[in-house]
DNA sequence: TATGAATGAGGCTTCATTCAT
DNA sequence: AATGAATGAAGCCTCATTCAT
């Protein structure tokens, strides 16, 4: 092994552990509050100095917003991957869905968001979340705008139905966490299939249609 | 002005005191993260010293729940208004309305709820305002059975349609306050009208039939 | 009743309540540590202001002092009213009586002491409390001395008597709120009878002499 | 010198800090009250930053019971050094001797124990200190009963002897530190040699004989 | 005179970040 | 590069004392 091929090497490690300390930031964000949770929490967790995690990022913060990335960089992996000639609402559906996966995560990360807008430090690592977040939503438009096209939208901006859709899974997802109402659906899994059902229908034409066909039999 | 009047007094000026507190440490809240106010902060900004802030409250986090509190209170009063001869769904959206009137300040209520659900010292405080929240629940299942009695909303469990414009809502709010989408969503007013209209729409019963109907034309 | 009368009324009204404030205060320290025991915990316990203590008191630290003349003046009552006539024991065994009667009120006045020994401004009042101490002390070296000049005490300074039974008095109070030795002694009763016993011979002059026979065998 | 040499130099620059740290605390504690010490106040003495006093003990009050536990396991070594061989006297000479040494260090502690009592968070250290403690007694016990088996103290609970002389010691040590009798005692060298053959003598077998022989009398 | 709301100095503790090794 | 001891700003809270009514 030559030297260059050391340095890779090292560089791959360091990228490695670069993850790790993410994942396990991530964790024990989720595990408690992020506030309560200190860099040397996550060093100690991930087995290495606190002094190190500064090697890899330069603020606590810094953390938070690379984890916002990540996790939009993974959203963009999951559109990407599906062909164009896919069924047109397999993106939606996938979008939703990811997005829907881990609720808490999900709520996490807007908290996480919230903290950092303000930070003129980060508004390097910020602008480049929008960036991804904006491909990712250019996306999302193609297809609303094709099945619009199609006539089996509601023709209004696309990005009505991109807000709605949005819109309900964070709602749906802070349902989810709230200490009150939590106790109060009994049938968890009934209600968010009317939900769902809702979500899916807000904007689409012809389903109205079909229901009412349906109900006229 | 004999003793007792001067007494009474003295007690409302105090209790003035402590709404002059509540409003401007939420005032501030919204401002900032409730995390960069301080107690000091605070107590700067009404005109006091830091120790008075703690004749009213026991502690920072107590101001949240109060908050929290006061703001289910003011809730309660406005549905309380409402007469029981009044077109039912006024009840549901005033409910709404004012959930929906400051999206700012029902964000910020969302966080300190999720901040005080852990402390055992608020404990007492908590559950006095799930009390409240539950009766103010109550009182708008009571209107959506009526509705769905009058055949007029889908034959769901009544929270079924509570916690969804619960969702609804939350969403919205959230939306509102992510930094990505309020710059995207031009059209604001013709959003939530899109929005809302899907939100009355989505358990509605006759609605359903009504554009089935119509399209059938 | 005549203005005179009338304030002659007040003055004993006042005097009463500065008592009852002096009692509660005791109580209270003796219940919990004094730090914790709050001026404005002393007055809810009297039932009065809190500004109210100050209008007897110039501060806190005055309590204290308070509280330990009053209990040396206690002592002093005690001791004047023996008859010099009494058996001269009797003089000696009432002083220790007294201190040893609440192991716990002697530990705390210790400590009050302690802290007040610094404070210049409370110097008037520590002078006076040594005084009336010495006095007390006066008394019991007039008793002690008669007894040495009977021959029944050891011809020491009076006051290698008094001290000598001073600290294990002290000793013995302080065993008795030791956490660790309160644990360990079993027959407490027994135990300080023992302690008793070798107090009150400690300085008694017939039994050196028996030593000292029994050292010349 | 390599890595494990350097850590475990490392651990002993640590561990050496922690002991300058605590013999400040001590000493401050010594000449003000220990009230009166604030963490900053050792950490300026010591020449560190505040924080660091945090990252050897979790709170102040464990910074007391530390003190503690140190002063007992000097005591065990005193103890642990004396030949079985030796004069068994020794053993309780010397315990008394180093409880006698510093009566303000002796004092304080008594008043750090007082204090640490309660707190429930320190309760395993304060379990270790009663360990060490409970050695060192069982120690003393064990020369006692020889003592009492020889015949040459009176054959009560052995813990009669001990409890009886850490009585005397206890008192003498608060006497010494009374502002009043301190000024009284002018002879304290004749003084406490005249206290301590009271207290070698307190529970000595052939002297009760004596008297009671000369009680039959 | 009695009151109790207001005060603010001051204490303890936390933790993100730095830096010498 | 990795470490972790050291730092100190900053936050929360307490309570003796004051003072206007």
């Amino acid at each position: 092994m030559d030297g260059l091929e050391k340095a890779t090497l090292r560089v791959k490690e360091f990228r490695k552990r670069e993850q790790l300390i993410l994942d396990t930031a991530l964790k024990l964000f989720l595990e408690q509050d992020e506030d309560k949770v200190t860099v040397e929490t996550i060093a100690d967790a991930v087995g290495i100095g606190k002094g190190t995690i500064y090697k890899h990022f330069t603020s606590k913060q810094e953390i938070y917003v690379l984890l916002l990335i990540r996790y939009e960089e993974e959203l963009a992996g999951i559109l990407q991957n599906i062909q164009p000639d896919d069924d047109k609402d397999r993106l939606v559906r996938e979008y939703f869905q990811f997005r829907m996966a881990d609720p808490a995560r999900y709520a996490l990360f807007d908290r996480l968001e919230k903290k950092c807008a303000q930070d003129e430090s980060l508004s390097r690592l910020i602008e480049r979340l929008h960036e991804i977040r904006e491909s990712n939503v250019d996306q999302l438009e193609t297809v609303i705008k094709a099945r619009i096209a199609e006539g089996k939208l509601a023709d209004v901006p696309p990005y009505f139905h991109i807000a709605a859709a949005w819109a309900l899974v964070h709602g749906a997802v802070g349902l989810c966490s709230s200490e009150f109402y939590k106790d109060r659906i009994e049938d968890k899994e009934g209600f968010f299939s009317f939900l769902m059902d809702a979500a899916v229908k807000m904007g689409n034409r012809s389903r109205l249609k079909n229901v009412d066909e349906q109900e006229m039999e």
